[in-house]
DNA sequence: TGTATAATTCAATAGTTCTTGTATTATTGA
DNA sequence: TCAATAATACAAGAACTATTGAATTATACA
């Protein structure tokens, strides 16, 4: 995970549409939800649905993979745990004693 | 931690400066570093990084308290928590057998 | 093969956010 | 009070992102 890659990722996800998809996707877990789905639950056409999980899919986010005539999209796990970590890298400079309990707990994100 | 305020705080990360200067100070701790040396920290204008301040303070990541004619920004823990924990709120459902070990890791994060 | 369904691509417009420079406010110390 | 430093506010244009509808591609099945 580099700079660029996580401002790509954050970008993905600052979206309402599309943040609600990616939470319902990590939701939903493994399999993953059709697109069409995914558009009726979050209220998109089917044009705006494409765009947004695009966006989500070229972000390292999640992944569509063709099932017949419908596409899957499931959360990409790594990706996910990469960006978490990005943020909380170094935390407090690895010194625990100034951050307390909380950010003990951010801190188990980064390890993989 | 609603879904407007993710969106804010997302956004406010999803830029290349405001993202160098937010995990600057998750390595910072507490105690944080005055504007000035954070601009130059990130070759940025006083005004820019103002602006860029702004948005972190405003999307509930950071802080700023006056210090002398210095204002301290901070990172606001709290404000971090609640980011990362909406993230993966609910995730597989809560049955972590769906999840593996990095999901269960993530979930961590989820608890105050 | 032809029709229906699922999904994506494209192009144009609308809307937002970023950047830059200048002006202003707050604080300190001579 | 005046000059210097730290930080913020404002305004205009540039750059980027989102939205929409129409067209296109992929697959299934009668």
């Amino acid at each position: 995970m580099n700079e660029t890659q996580a401002v790509t990722s954050l970008a993905a996800l600052a979206h309402p549409q599309r943040l609600r998809i990616f939470r319902m996707l990590v939701a939903e877990g493994p399999n993953g939800l059709p697109a069409s789905e995914i558009a009726d639950a979050v209220e998109a056409s089917a044009t705006a649905a494409s765009f947004h999980l695009k966006e989500l899919d070229r972000a390292g986010l999640i992944f569509g993979t063709r099932d017949g005539r419908f596409v899957r999209y499931a959360v990409n796990i790594e990706g996910m745990r990469q960006l978490l970590a990005y943020l909380v890298d170094d935390c407090c400079r690895g010194q625990p004693e100034l951050c307390g309990a909380t950010f003990k707990k951010i801190r188990s994100v980064c390890s993989k």
